[in-house]
DNA sequence: CGTGATCTTGAGGGAATTCAATGTCGGTGG
DNA sequence: CCACCGACATTGAATTCCCTCAAGATCACG
């Protein structure tokens, strides 16, 4: 029978809660632990030496993050309950089972593919990115043509590389362009499609030819 | 005797030439080889639907490539050499090496940072992303205070996410605050210090007040 | 009901893009 | 050898998009 990872940090780890806003581990630290949220949000992020702050992913619950400690610092951005499971434990692992590092590759491989995602994001318009982002927001929360934000705008400027007011200008822009709706200003009701097509718009038209019909 | 994954693919691989602007794979094929740059120079890029370009890596000689094949298509810049191996001699060699596993491991943790990188280049000002360009190339060529760039203008602003002409513009800018000298268009006479003062000076300064604890 | 945190909206300015034209370089053929 | 050509690069003018600064609105909570 297969190791599947996910499993073995919930066997081996331990379960601790962190409350809103509390560091998980930072920069400096030396990355010692792999964890699973089992409740909550979680930010990934990295403060430049300008003062501003990129955040690099978010974490919802099932995710299993950590690989990135020792450059970036994460903190719970709503209560959270976490798995912590020690690398050291995971690696000894790997080392005599091929299961658990295959795993561990997978698991890395997976991150790679976000990471230049995320990249293909912050070259687009601010329309396109924040529209991207409700769709990748939207594809990891089981809820259908709903989504509840669990952080606050200036976590979604910062993982966007944009400003608190761009995102919510863009997003009133959104509502009325008719691609979502704003019951609250963290539950958005989305139009899939509409969001799509925002994307496949290409923000800065397409140079040269027809660029009819983008921002009204 | 450890197992050190650039010497197996010399040893296992073949040697191909690729002439200029040839394709080594596209994003529609199945990713079936690593790849070793023996001469010369290779991106990795995406097109987006709506025809724009993202380059998402420039690979050197010595660098292995091909982690992201089936994601990113992959060209030469230059005349090339490229080592190839197949993925899955090499799976097939990390199941019963944990050497070989664990490098494999790695390299894709290496390629992971690098995108982290890349991702803190991209939401910076057009003359930091410029400059710190220029320091990673400065940092992964050998000759000391200069810089052969093998990618003409396009590839340089497509990988940073800018247009042509404002990598051009950058440049000059750059010169004229004589951070830089340009013999030739291709040709990087750097002074590294004044980069990287550049670079900390942080093209948008920090927002508000003292940057003290906002974010708990 | 006030207080602070979060969010929205407006006005003005700056930075990068777009469009367009000119400049440079290497090669090829007259 | 030089004129011409295409690819690559630079520069200028106008525009667009997003940022900055500032004020107001909304929400949660004591």
């Amino acid at each position: 029978m297969m190791k599947v990872l996910a499993n073995l940090i919930e066997e081996m780890g331990a379960t601790i809660p962190f409350p809103r806003g509390a560091a998980i581990y930072r920069e400096s630290d030396p990355a010692s632990y792999l964890y699973k949220v089992a409740a909550g949000t979680v930010r990934s992020f990295k403060t430049l030496n300008n003062g501003r702050r990129q955040i690099g992913a978010f974490y919802l619950p099932g995710d299993i993050f950590g690989l990135e400690a020792g450059e970036f610092s994460a903190e719970a951005i709503t209560d959270a309950k976490l798995l912590m499971i020690e690398r050291k434990a995971l690696v000894a692992l790997a080392a005599r089972d091929n299961d658990v590092a295959h795993q561990l590759w997978s698991l890395t491989s997976r991150e790679l593919r976000r990471v230049q995602n995320h990249v293909l994001l912050l070259i687009q318009s601010a329309q396109e990115r924040v529209a991207g982002f409700l769709l990748e927001m939207a594809d990891r929360v089981p809820a259908g043509g709903e989504i509840e934000l669990p952080m606050p705008r200036q976590d979604v400027a910062d993982y966007l590389g944009l400003t608190i007011e761009t995102v919510s200008r863009t997003l009133t822009h959104l509502e009325r362009r008719g691609a979502i709706t704003l019951p609250t200003s963290r539950r958005v009701v989305h139009c899939r499609s509409a969001l799509n097509q925002i994307n496949a718009e290409s923000g800065w038209q397409l140079r040269g030819t027809t660029g009819q019909a983008c921002y009204q």
